[in-house]
DNA sequence: CCTAACTGACTAACTAGTCAGTCAAATAGA
DNA sequence: TCTATTTGACTGACTAGTTAGTCAGTTAGG
């Protein structure tokens, strides 16, 4: 199977995801929104199943793309990690968002997401560790326990996002939050003054 | 239908949904539980989505009364709304975070769930505002913005509750984090030495 | 002509919801 | 008080519709 149809059927995953929910993600609906016949899907996936991993490790690349980043300021990787998260693509779309939560909560039912998901946030976490290392090492940063603010902060991604789909609210203003906490925590900027 | 009947229908709910997930909740399987027949379900609730909608109800006012805290010290009151949200009970059980991240998922594709969602938070966020004006007032917070810095202290939470879900996270590592976050935010203790 | 990609029609299993009928306990009538 | 009737809670069997997955056969390109 090439790239493009995988591509192709990934997409539509998602569309169908996003419109019907978890519970409701048929076959039939994927196929719908890749134009073709279900039969096709069992053609490329044996089980949906299989399909379904498949979309999984599909949305984590996805993740993982968006979040590398090669500048060697600290400060600015970071700015770019806050963008990939909060960014104008996350604003306008949420549709990754929304797939990303169904898989969540299906997690405790299925070793598979859940060691995956185990994965991408381990990734992620050792991103950002590393990323507050290296400003402290600069002396960009506060002396923090790099490990703890960084999964403090991972924790707060994961809250911004599940309050995104569950609430329905602005990305921009987890946004703002979150920079305002990075600020004071980390000691960028100017003032420490009234802290939230 | 008595108050009893009520209950146990609900607590079979909450363990067929823990068990087999969302996308697998069958009005078989919750009569399972329940150990009475699926009809039986149909008697006291006409359709799925009705029982399910008073499922949600009964979750939220769940959440709701272990949030209750009448003291009358700032401190005290936010040391009960952390020991509700990270205590004992939520570290061995578990049930009730993943039924409800299931409904948080499901609140894109449903006005009814995603409505009831956001009352849960506003009233949430209002209770941890309201302690924070009180105990700025009385000396023994800092001088924050009550109102961002709940609305951020519930996003930790929020994160805190999908990580120990999609993640099986311990609810302990979670709450070591998120009291270090309110004592250095608040100026709460002695140590805002090196702050996380 | 061969093969990869695909289709439409099929099946077996499962789904929410219905319904006629059961049964015990409450209620009413004498 | 004894009996007749009603009522609320429930059951097992049923229906109609939906689901994942199969399969024989079609089609287009090399």
């Amino acid at each position: 199977m090439d790239d493009e149809t995988e591509a192709a059927v990934m997409a539509a995953t998602s569309r169908a995801l996003c419109e019907h929910g978890y519970a409701d993600l048929t076959m039939q609906r994927i196929a719908d929104e890749w134009d073709k016949s279900k039969a096709a899907l069992h053609y490329h996936y044996d089980t949906k199943e299989e399909l379904l991993e498949s979309f999984l490790d599909w949305t984590i690349a996805r993740f993982d793309s968006r979040l590398a980043c090669e500048a060697a300021n600290p400060c600015e990787r970071l700015d770019t990690f806050v963008e990939a998260l909060f960014g104008p693509a996350e604003e306008s779309d949420g549709s990754f968002a929304i797939a990303l939560l169904a898989m969540k909560a299906q997690a405790p039912h299925s070793e598979t997401y859940r060691d995956r998901l185990v994965e991408m946030d381990a990734r992620m976490r050792e991103t950002l560790a590393e990323t507050i290392r290296d400003g402290i090492e600069a002396g960009q940063f506060r002396e923090v326990d790099p490990e703890d603010t960084a999964r403090f902060a991972a924790t707060a991604i994961n809250g911004s996002h599940v309050r995104r789909v569950a609430l329905d609210e602005r990305p921009a203003e987890a946004r703002r939050l979150f920079e305002q906490y990075l600020d004071v925590t980390l000691g960028r900027e100017q003032t420490p003054e009234v802290p939230v």
